[in-house]
RNA sequence: GGGGGCGUAGUUCAGCUGGUUAGAACGCCGGGCUGUCAAUCCGGAGGUCGCGAGUUCGAGCCUCGUCGCUCCCGCCA
């Protein structure tokens, strides 16, 4: 018997064409699936790059071979030796990219077996998440997600090779670094060397590519994994990618360009996609206005309206009495959607009052565009005045068969709660294109947010942050009309980036930690280093951030992060492979000189 | 931290109002079959109904606890 073990491959798989008929081949790789007829026996052998059809027939095969080949199972490995033949008039399988030849095996070799799977191989059957995570070898093993971590190799290469030719130079920053305790809470790792002290893995490269740039070293970028170790959701992750960047003597209109042209270069080589330069700029004013979101989706329509001023006179008590505390009246105009959703829907305890509800909204108010000509009409248009309803209809634009959703509250739940009806009724009413890829920069944030628990400015976006030259009288003042120089780019309502200028001169920096109460003393324990770095000629700088894991899963259309990461954890950071975190020796905890304060029950 | 959904054969699921021996498909094992490609035909094996208590004459089904997966709110500068 020849010994196929060592044997040369000579061709992948999937690779064969009908340009390849007559050739002799070795292949190797794993039976897809075998159909085995008595006398002939069909094998299709995969690896990464396809299937391929051997056939095994005792007319091209030794006797032994035939024999043996009764044992072959799926998932089996093995090496094939064989002549490419045209398929036989009719048995072309269309399906297959190889779907025009076959390999007639001259001899084969097993060089593995396999137990059967705990689940099957085939796209078309489901498999729960837990058998996937736990079994994560056969997952990746299937065409579906090879095609996804190969893509995400590409991407790799396109980012780094895209961000090398514009002068953009990588620098590693560490793993185990300093705990900073604003933010998201740090993973801890505690030190053998230094009793009682811990590293932290990193929330981000921040601090250390803003010192990249003191150091003089404009233009950096680091594909870099950040960690985080807070409660998750879907498509969130203890542990995920960003494409960092800096750079130095830049507005943001400078950083925008060459970002731009990545994110083009990314969606154009990845996905063949076409995408138009610039994006458009959104503030983020008009983004909470028009969308009731920061991070909008937009390719559709169905732009909220403030309607507070039509209502300012009227007698409804909620109304008044929402205006009067300084909230706000805002509508949803759903053209023609008057009879797709129903009065269930809209009546308390519905959908519609659910979604907004969840949102903090503590009522829906509805009028659907009905009589001739059209008006405003539901349960409550007794309260309005027939003038009030007619200039409601016209500052929505309303026509017969719309229908008006409104809800009135404090700005930000009003916004917030038309904001998720406006993507419920996108997903509802079909108007979402899911080709379509809708980029917009939203700009000019707010520096601070109130902090309604702890009675304080917090930042926005993170204490580092540059707010705009003309805004910086009014941080001791007005903090809350204090604008940021920060940016995020969205895409499909997903923020896939987000980053701004730093501040580069102490005396701003100490001004803003004032505003949010950290004082000099902690900001000097903080941040110490970066705030000595700034004092040693640091240059005007900013930079971004944008989520891999995201754009990967926008690419490849999926709707879990989990899909597009090759080792992901559970919602409960559990790794259901490898069975992280685990318990650790009395002696590894000696070692680190920590004690549990309760033993774990077996 | 709070709330929702799910957990039944190797896998995906069904299982009525709490009532006889818990079913199906795929997979697996044995056998047949020379053109299949989700091969097919005949036969067979396979169950701690996640785990633990409780209610009941009787629990896959009801209650409580617990573990796991997942989604939402909070959280994620």
């Amino acid at each position: 018997m020849p010994q196929l073990t060592e044997a040369k491959r000579s061709c992948y798989c999937g690779e064969l064409r009908k340009s390849d008929i007559g050739k002799e081949v070795i292949l190797k790789g794993w039976v897809h699936s075998h159909r085995n007829h008595g006398g002939i026996i069909f094998l299709d052998i995969r690896d990464r790059t396809g299937l391929c059809q051997v056939e095994l027939d005792p007319k091209n095969i030794a006797a032994e071979y035939f024999e043996s080949a009764q044992k072959l199972r799926d998932e089996f490995v093995i090496a094939v030796k064989g002549k490419v033949a045209a398929r036989p008039e009719g048995m072309v399988n269309p399906k297959l990219a190889t779907g025009e030849i076959e390999v007639k095996a001259s001899c084969f070799e097993i060089l593995n077996t396999s137990q059967p799977l705990p689940y099957t191989m085939d796209s078309y059957a489901n498999m729960s998440e837990e058998n996937r995570l736990r079994y994560r070898y056969l997952d990746l093993r299937r065409p579906e997600m090879q095609e996804i971590i190969i893509t995400r190799s590409k991407l790799y290469r396109v980012v780094r090779t895209f961000l090398h030719e514009n002068g953009f130079i990588e620098v590693d920053t560490p793993i185990l670094t300093k705990s900073t305790p604003e933010g998201a809470r740090d993973f801890l790792v505690p030190s053998r060397m230094s009793e009682g002290m811990f590293y932290a893995l990193p929330q981000s490269p921040q601090l250390f590519k803003q010192i990249l740039m003191v150091a003089g070293y404009d233009r950096y970028f680091q594909i870099a994994r950040c960690f985080r170790d807070e409660d998750f959701r879907a498509n969130r992750q203890p542990e995920f990618t960003q494409i960092d960047i800096e750079m130095s003597f830049i507005t943001p209109e400078d950083l925008f360009e060459p970002m731009e042209r990545l994110i083009k270069k990314i969606f154009e080589e990845i996905k063949g996609a076409k995408v138009e330069i610039p994006f458009r700029r959104i503030p983020y004013a008009e983004a909470m206005l028009k969308y009731g979101s920061d991070k909008p989706d937009l390719r559709f329509g169905l732009e909220i309206k403030d309607v507070t001023d039509i209502f300012r006179s009227c007698d409804f008590r909620v109304f008044k009495e929402t205006i009067e505390a300084g909230g706000v009246i805002r509508a949803l105009c759903v053209p023609a959607a008057a009879e797709k959703i129903s009065n269930t829907q809209l009546k308390p305890g519905g959908e519609i009052p659910r979604v907004a509800a969840t949102y903090g909204a503590k009522g829906i108010a509805w009028f659907k565009m009905e009589g001739e000509p059209a008006l405003p009409n539901s349960n409550i248009s007794k309260f309005f005045a027939a003038e009030t309803l007619a200039s409601l209809a016209s500052a929505l634009g309303a026509a017969a068969g719309d229908l008006i959703l409104i809800v009135a509250d404090k700005p930000k739940v009003a916004a917030e709660s038309l904001g998720q009806l406006r993507l419920w009724l996108g997903r509802a009413l079909n108007l979402i294109n899911p080709d379509a890829l809708e980029f917009a920069w939203i700009v000019d944030f707010p520096l601070f947010e109130w902090n309604e628990n702890e009675r304080r400015w917090d930042s926005a976006h993170h204490p580092f942050t540059s707010p705009m030259p003309e805004d910086i009288p009014l941080l001791e003042t007005a903090p809350e009309k204090v604008r940021a120089r920060a940016y995020d780019l969205t895409l499909n309502g997903e923020e896939i980036g987000g980053g701004s200028i730093r501040i580069h001169r102490s005396d701003v920096q100490e001004t803003v930690f004032k505003a949010i109460g950290i004082g000099e003393k902690e900001a000097r324990h903080r941040f110490g280093f970066l705030l000595e770095a700034l004092s040693y000629g640091a240059p005007p700088h900013g930079g971004i951030a944008f989520g891999l894991d995201r754009i990967m899963m926008i690419l490849m259309k999926r709707d879990s992060i989990r899909d597009v990461i090759p080792f992901p954890k559970t919602q409960a950071g559990l790794c259901l492979m490898t069975g992280a975190p685990s318990d650790v020796t009395d002696e590894q905890l000696r070692d680190v000189h920590i004690q549990l304060r309760r033993e774990i029950k077996e």
